[in-house]
This record gives C-alpha cells, sequence and structure tokens, in this order.
DNA sequence: CGACTTTGACCCGCGC
DNA sequence: GCGCGGGTCAAAGTCG
C-alpha cells in the first residue's frame, strides 16, 4: 500500500492540515454541483474559489434528482435501512445507494498538499477504502463521529498530479465544530448560500 | 479498554 | 443477464 493511509482528525499518523493555516500556502479548489458562482473566486492570490467542474470523477446530484429530493426529507437512516440486504446473520452490510436516489449533494475540495487529511475540526472514522479505477492511489472513505450526524467525505489523490488531494463531503453537520477552528465552518456555510441542497 | 484503522466481503446501479 | 466499479459493513487488529 502506497499510502500510509490517511487518518481521522483525532490521532495518529502524520499530522493533519490545519486548513486555515494551509490556504495562504496551498491550492485549494473548491466546486459543487458544476455550476458556477458569479465572480466568487478567490483565486488568482492563492486563496479559495468556486469552481464549475471537478477534476476527480465525483457525483453531484442532477436536476432530477433535486427534484426527487423535494418530497423527502434528508433523514437519509431510514433510506438506507430500506433496500438494505442481510447478511446470514442477519446483519445488514455492504452497499449504500438508496433506490430512491435520495442522496445529499456533495462539495468538493481540491486542496495542493503531501497529507491527505484536512483537519476541518470535525472528527472523523474511516470506514473504508477502495481502490479507484486509473487512479494509483485510493480513495478513503470517512464519516463524521459525532452522533446523529451523517456527514460523510471522501478523499483522494489524484494520479495525474501526486500533490493534489480532492475532498468531498456529502452532507451537513448537524452538530457545532468540535474544534476552535471555525474559519473553514464560515467557509463552509457561505459555500452553501451559493448551492441549493 | 475505548477509539480508531484495516481489509475482505458484500451489495447495488449501470453500461454493455 | 453479466461484469465492473463504487460505496458500505463489520470483524479483527492497532494504538494510546
Amino acid at each position: 500500500m502506497f499510502l500510509s493511509s490517511s487518518s481521522s482528525s483525532s490521532t495518529r499518523q502524520p499530522p493533519p492540515i490545519h486548513l486555515p493555516f494551509m490556504l495562504p500556502t496551498s491550492t485549494v479548489t473548491m466546486s459543487s454541483h458544476g455550476r458556477e458562482f458569479g465572480n466568487r473566486f478567490v483565486d488568482e492570490t492563492g486563496f479559495l474559489r468556486l469552481m464549475p467542474s471537478v477534476e476527480a470523477p465525483i457525483w453531484f446530484p442532477s436536476s432530477s434528482d433535486e427534484t426527487n429530493n423535494n418530497n423527502n426529507n434528508h433523514d437519509d437512516e431510514q433510506v438506507k435501512i430500506s433496500g438494505k440486504r442481510k447478511g446470514e446473520d442477519g446483519r445488514v452490510k455492504g452497499g449504500d445507494k438508496p433506490k430512491g436516489k435520495v442522496r445529499k449533494p456533495r462539495y468538493a475540495f481540491q486542496t495542493r498538499s503531501h497529507v491527505d487529511i484536512l483537519d476541518d475540526g470535525y472528527r472523523w472514522r474511516k470506514y473504508g477504502q477502495k481502490a479507484v479505477k486509473n487512479n494509483k492511489f485510493p480513495r478513503s472513505y470517512y464519516r463524521c463521529t459525532s452522533q446523529g450526524c451523517n456527514v460523510k467525505k471522501q478523499v483522494q489523490r489524484l494520479t495525474r498530479d501526486e500533490g493534489v488531494v480532492v475532498t468531498t463531503y456529502e452532507g451537513v453537520h448537524s452538530h457545532p465544530i468540535e474544534k476552535s477552528n471555525d474559519n473553514f465552518e464560515h467557509i463552509l456555510s457561505q459555500f452553501q448560500i451559493y448551492t441549493s441542497i
């Protein structure tokens, strides 16, 4: 395994990047829904920008998905349970593609960094890692450890540019940030203004 | 001992 | 219908 793969923001392994401090020296790009947001780019000076598309294969809800979402609450617990298969002992396992196509929007951050994990102030637990086609680096899957919070994120390094890490967030935290690092939350909250959820 | 990571198995959706 | 790729589960292992 090439990546001594990543970590949650809490323990072990190489120290995570504290995003606000990383920004000045790193190029961070954000995207959502593949839309443009006017001149909301804060780029050339090296900080943050929203971008109309992403380099990594990232899923965003289609317009039809969004339509479907209108009649559903976004508590996907129920969605996950239904349509779930069970193993021999009755345990639920594997996969998480609800039949109703109810999915949360994702927000992708592209970061130039040697470290995979951006410390956004929340605590994450890794629940999976997969090899990705056409990418020599695996993709890691994380879930927010806060009770009742279903936010997930994926972290993947690009093959084409090993210095670039793509972090994809799915969902919105239902709790306050857990570390004294509110810059990133501020960024996110601003970001939501420009995206439909 | 609790929190977390690793990893193979499993399932689903989709394209062919 | 089949195979592939993506996403998740959970047992086992690791660490502080």
